[in-house]
DNA sequence: CAGTATCCATTCCGATACTG
DNA sequence: CAGTATCGGAATGGATACTG
């Protein structure tokens, strides 16, 4: 991503702004969990709850959070039902569908080399 | 990724292992730095100065650690040549080349939709 | 130059308690 | 059920100093 050094043009900045927004983007959704959800959600439709059960390992903290951050960048979309006991349910975006496949890419990409990287780690002692 | 409920099967346990390797190396490489140290590096070597200047905003330790990893993983390979002063270089190997493939359609995927994310957070209120 | 080691502030994250 | 709020321990990460 960008490098351009500043020389002060109208375009560079913009090139600058967009740049570290960039960055930014990148910094929110490249982490485990924003990956891990992205990947869980699929094409389906899913509750609160469900990601809870299914995302493994996440605690209920740190999926709001990351609910909420990926909600705010438009990737998934929130639908409240005003029942009693609420229904929440979460949603890929079309935003969201089209990372995914890239995720999709990773995750397929470990399993496929699995191995090399097991041997790697033995070479390098542990 | 797995969520294979545990059944006690021989097969169930590889599987199980498996998994569990699967999610530790996500977890890896599923951050920030290492991703972008895998884009920065693409198909050229680098020495360690060089991914310094280029990975912006990269600490000096975060770097070394990162390198670290990608090498135990077998992402990378480490060159050394016993010169003085000492000069290092960082390659992706095939394994990280297949894995950059997929970094780059998350870069690409960060540019295409920034527009749309921009007017995601402002929807949302920052 | 390319590390390693240490210190210290910040951030992360899980557990827990509480609300509509 | 699906949140929010708070607290404390753990992990992260930057700055700095030191080495071959």
């Amino acid at each position: 991503m960008g490098t351009t050094p500043f020389t002060g043009s109208p375009e560079e900045l913009d090139l600058r702004r967009a740049d570290s927004l960039a960055r930014e983007i990148f910094s929110d959704i490249a982490t485990k969990w924003a990956l891990l959800i992205i990947e869980t959600l699929g094409e389906r439709t899913l509750r609160f709850s469900e990601l809870r059960d299914e995302v493994e390992g996440i605690s209920h903290k740190m999926l709001t959070q990351n609910l909420r951050m990926l909600e705010r960048n438009g990737l998934i979309e929130r639908r409240v039902y005003p029942t009693v006991p609420p229904r929440v349910e979460y949603t890929l975006t079309e935003p969201g569908l089209a990372l995914r496949a890239t995720v999709d890419g990773m995750c397929d990409w470990t399993h496929r080399y699995l191995g090399h990287i097991e041997a790697s780690r033995r070479r390098f002692g542990t």
